[in-house]
DNA sequence: ATCCTTATATATATAAAGTATATTTTTTTT
DNA sequence: AAAAAAAATATACTTTATATATATAAGGAT
């Protein structure tokens, strides 16, 4: 089936996942040539010769996108022989979040915000990586507070809670959230409070910016004794 | 510094982790050619255009050994464009827990077991990969018992606890360990003792042989709720 | 202005998991 | 028979997680 003189091709392709409009959103670019034309596709690019691959990674996000503050790790390499249907192409996945507001979309092609829960039509394996995006998105925030990452600067308990209901895919209770997100490392209480809500002002919070390793995640857990 | 015409390699290579004489053992295999000669090296080979990945680390790891009942999972895609000094390599690494019961040495070639806490000169960015396969060990044993795949078909909780404090690399308290480790699922109680000890025999245990995936690794901690 | 609605905010009891610590039992060796 | 070594067991305490009820602050309706 395959010719052996011919070689492997590398890629990478990152998954950026945001919150916006109150869901969990992924960007997709629009295939414009076969194979998969008309179909969605998670950015990527492949890699060059002279750039490691957590580079060529940052390099697809910014050739899309302006964007800072993100948090970007290797998610996992994909290399089924026929997952690309024309070549042999292996592909290095990422994941990055990105809040919102720290993310403009540059590239003229078509490009957009798409909710996890309900996908267009995918090229390739892109699907699966989004899945398993999701999944690492949750382990990550059952060890630390990544969910961070998806919100503003300030913002309310209800927000984060929000954000983590969208990210475990779960309904969370509201007074044993708060008692433990009160007690994580680097949550910082503002002497501010949200205004224009029709009910009740809450306070807002803010994450000390925490070193968050953007190349292999090292995380540590609070505490971390036994 | 790199001709652009000049394509990537991709290989695969595998951190083979063993407990033997009362520690932990990486299988390593001493290069006889430049670059790195005569300096150590985890097994590894260039994955063949009609094999996906797995299957590649799965055939490095037969061409060097006899073995079955491995645990084997992907560790981490290394692509520096320096890690290798003559091209440009990307390898993904794998990481497989074995028996020493359960393997067998098969190569030729100068193939021999290191204890992980003193390893010889290594090659490339060999070190590193081991080391990151060690923190990997320690976050799966956080989660599930995955060292049952480096202790024989029958075993002690003492030699389980010793498996434990390998990995983890720090001393446990024999009580509390027992207490966990008799509540962890899949254990089961044998009516057999060691013999030929020269003090109190012990029981014997034995693991269910629960579906660890030997793909991507999804395991689910026990209870799971929150 | 008072009441209603809605979301914020707080307290406490209970259950489960983890940590700390001492003593008895069973076997072999001397 | 006594000593030595490892196995086996029990209990208190601390921390974390879960379950549940009520008070507070603001805007909107009457």
């Amino acid at each position: 089936m395959f010719n052996e003189t011919k070689t492997h091709e590398i890629t990478v392709d990152v998954v950026i996942l945001t919150i916006k409009n109150n869901a969990l959103q992924v960007l997709l670019v629009k295939r414009t040539n076969e194979p998969f034309k008309d179909k969605w596709a998670i950015p990527g690019g492949y890699v060059r010769l002279s750039e490691n691959l957590d580079d060529a990674a940052l390099r697809v996000l910014k050739e899309k996108t302006a964007v800072d503050n993100i948090y970007l790790e290797q998610l996992y390499t994909f290399g089924d022989p026929l997952r690309h249907p024309n070549a042999r192409v292996i592909t290095c996945a990422y994941f990055a979040l990105v809040r919102s507001e720290d993310i403009k979309i540059v590239s003229s092609s078509d490009l957009g915000w798409h909710k996890v829960m309900d996908l267009p039509p995918l090229a390739f394996d892109h699907k699966e990586i989004i899945q398993y995006s999701l999944k690492r998105t949750r382990e990550r925030l059952e060890i630390c507070p990544v969910a961070y990452q998806l919100l503003p600067e300030k913002f309310t308990l209800t927000e984060m809670q929000k954000a983590y209901e969208l990210i475990m895919q779960k309904k969370l209770d509201k007074r044993n959230f708060r008692k433990k997100a009160l007690s994580t490392d680097g949550l910082l209480e503002l002497e501010e409070y949200t205004k224009s809500s029709s009910k009740r002002p809450a306070r807002l919070y803010t994450f000390e910016r925490i070193e968050l390793n953007s190349k292999r995640a090292h995380f540590i857990k609070k505490g971390d004794k036994k």
